[in-house]
DNA sequence: TTATGTGCAAAGGGTTTGCACTCCG
DNA sequence: CGGAGTGCAAACCCTTTGCACATAA
């Protein structure tokens, strides 16, 4: 095993890393990088792109940040509301995200799971749906 | 609505699409459009690439075969076992494919997802582990 | 000073598309 | 014949990387 879940890394304080984390704690819903990269250009931060990869993919690897994609394979991320395992609930039309925790789920996969043979079980489980202001506007 | 989930679509049968179900059908595994394409190519059969993925697209579109999204966002695809709603548990060392429904678990996204006052829900599950074989010869 | 972090731009890699050609119906 | 289906290669797009420069410790 050379992965380190939760691992706290210690990363050097810089300007645009900072912008960042401020970037991501003002955000309710996921963001692509570009996005991300995008808004932070717009409000003045000057960073580069491929710094926005560099520290968006750290984070993630530390789990300061949760990283889901979407159906056409870009990435988006979101800062973590909780630092314990959690899966969301995404608004479709606007992208609110929830956070809920499901220890019914992740005991229904682990035994599922183990009842097929296998062992070191992994998830990932996703829902989407329309908030409730979104489907009232229709 | 624009959506038909199970639309049957009525497309014109042809050489390579014959030979793109045939190879699909005979795969036990999620693979990748790439993987496929070489495959068939390695059979002697002529396909396109540009074929492989636009018939992978319309038979994903129309429920035919499964998609997922391996973790550096590639879209892998499967025939489907059965044409119902259904979850994967993926080997991770092997590729090894078990198809799995789970009742429990369509329920609690559902009323997890409605109790924050979402709609129209839907959701994405997939559990990956190591399989009874994968996990012996380590 | 020295290793880490950043910017820029070029390179990558999977997927999509434009266009002319082929084949089913 | 007419249009759906194909092949090829160029175009796309998100993401990663190489390398020189800036900066925290």
């Amino acid at each position: 095993m050379s992965e380190h879940p939760q691992a706290k890394a210690e990363r050097r304080p810089t300007r645009q890393r900072a912008a960042l984390a401020d970037e991501l704690a003002g955000a309710a819903e996921f963001r692509s990088a570009q996005d991300i990269h995008a808004s932070l250009t717009a409000s003045g931060a000057r960073v580069g792109l491929a710094t926005v990869y560099r520290n968006l993919q750290a984070m993630a690897g530390d789990g300061e940040v949760d990283v889901i994609r979407t159906a056409d394979g870009e990435a988006i991320y979101r800062a973590c509301a909780t630092d314990q395992h959690h899966h969301h609930v995404v608004c479709r039309a606007c992208g609110l995200t929830v956070e809920v925790t499901g220890d019914a789920v992740e005991r229904w996969a682990e035994a599922v799971a183990a009842q097929h043979g296998f062992s070191d079980v992994r998830h990932t489980l996703e829902i989407d749906g329309l908030c409730a202001d979104c489907a009232a506007r229709r």
